[in-house]
DNA sequence: TGTACATCAGTGAACGCGCGTTCACTGATGTAC
DNA sequence: TGTACATCAGTGAACGCGCGTTCACTGATGTAC
């Protein structure tokens, strides 16, 4: 580091900080791509990032910390790229509004494999700490959903505990889909998981079309 | 080790191998309940045995091949409960008999959260080998249940890829529901969570009822 | 039954390695005058 | 604009530690006669 250009802006050492940090993030990214959390070793983010271990120190307090920081960049990207689709689209009807939903998730998931494999392993090993963050983002996303499922003119005669259990069921088969989305080889297998959960959540469309709350 | 009696029958070495191998498997099976198997380290398996480090590898090649080991025992164990629990109950009618199916699952689950919860983890994260051995374990109790849905009346005009569909999916609510049994403490969340899968497998229900396959 | 030899589960010491963390340092960047 | 001093991101060396694996070994168990 430490590679000085004679006429930087102000504020060059803030800047270069925060490249230090985004060349911490991304190499840990990377490497996560093809192991656990649990696995990755500080030595082995810094060499990755091109840099001296005790450098870490300037920016993270330990690896956890960096973790914590990964899993609020990847749900902060989703969710904006999420809004920005749906602003994009708009679709009518329930069924027809869910199954848009699952389909962009599915394509960010396609797109940003690397970020959901972190996310998908991690939900449920390693660091409490990080499986805690991942279920609290999860929670809000299906809060989110639950809400747009109560406006929903189809389900306005559904309990309020029966829209919460739909939330949590869409949510249930999406993250099985993502699952399977982030470990699929070649484009015929995501094509072809897209294609079974979108018949699941008709089957699971019509029983809410039929259900009536007994 | 090497504690001789006087008297011992003879096979004395081979069971006392077996022992060992069975201790092993234990202290792994103990560490399980609160780390991921990523982090075990075969010094920590040992000595929690009360074994030399090096004794480990008269039973094992390595930390994997007793990770396989874990996994292939934890499904016989299962498959084994549920079996002798169905042929003790038998239930009649479709929706009714899959969820007996899950109050089954979950029961044991409930019994056996330490297993559960290796497998639950370890499904997604760390081992390549382990993760395949889970999945083909998996695969291998959704196909069992594709075929029982074969067999169900209710069932008889569906097409097979969507009988299969709906053991994948019903197997994805299962797991769900498993994931959050192992992590909920105390009986209250653990009998909410058995109501919640439960209600939302009738709604599922409801859209089999009206499924014409269209 | 008794004896002599073979087997082999478990031992204990040793090895080299990558790890996380600490520390005093350096030199470019930032600031005050 | 120029100078003197302060800040601080990144360095490089050092540390103690637990790790997986190897090896020659020991002594109880097993076998052949």
């Amino acid at each position: 580091m430490s590679i000085r250009s004679p006429n930087d802006p102000p504020r060059v050492r803030a800047a270069r900080k925060e490249q230090t940090r985004r060349r911490l993030l991304g190499a840990a990214h990377e490497l996560l791509a093809e192991q656990g959390f649990t696995s990755l070793s500080l030595r082995e983010v810094t060499r990755h990032a091109g840099v001296v271990p005790a450098a870490f120190y300037r920016h993270f307090d330990n690896l956890e910390a960096l973790g914590l920081a990964l899993v609020q960049e990847s749900f902060a990207n989703l969710n904006g790229a999420l809004r920005a689709a749906r602003a994009r689209e708009g679709a009518d009807g329930l069924t027809t509004a869910t199954s848009a939903e699952a389909v962009r998730l599915l394509g960010y998931a396609r797109e940003n494999t690397a970020s959901f494999r972190f996310v998908v392993r991690e939900r449920l090993g390693g660091s409490a700490a990080i499986r805690a963050a991942i279920t609290r983002a999860m929670e809000r996303f299906e809060g989110d959903l639950a809400l747009d499922l109560a406006r929903e003119p189809a389900l306005r005669a559904w309990s309020t505990e029966d829209i919460r259990l739909l939330a949590s069921l869409l949510v249930t088969m999406m993250t099985s889909a993502v699952e399977q989305m982030v470990e699929a080889e070649g484009p015929a297998a995501q094509q072809a998981i897209e294609q079974r959960i979108l018949r699941q959540l008709q089957m699971l469309g019509a029983g809410v079309r039929g259900w009536d709350g007994a």
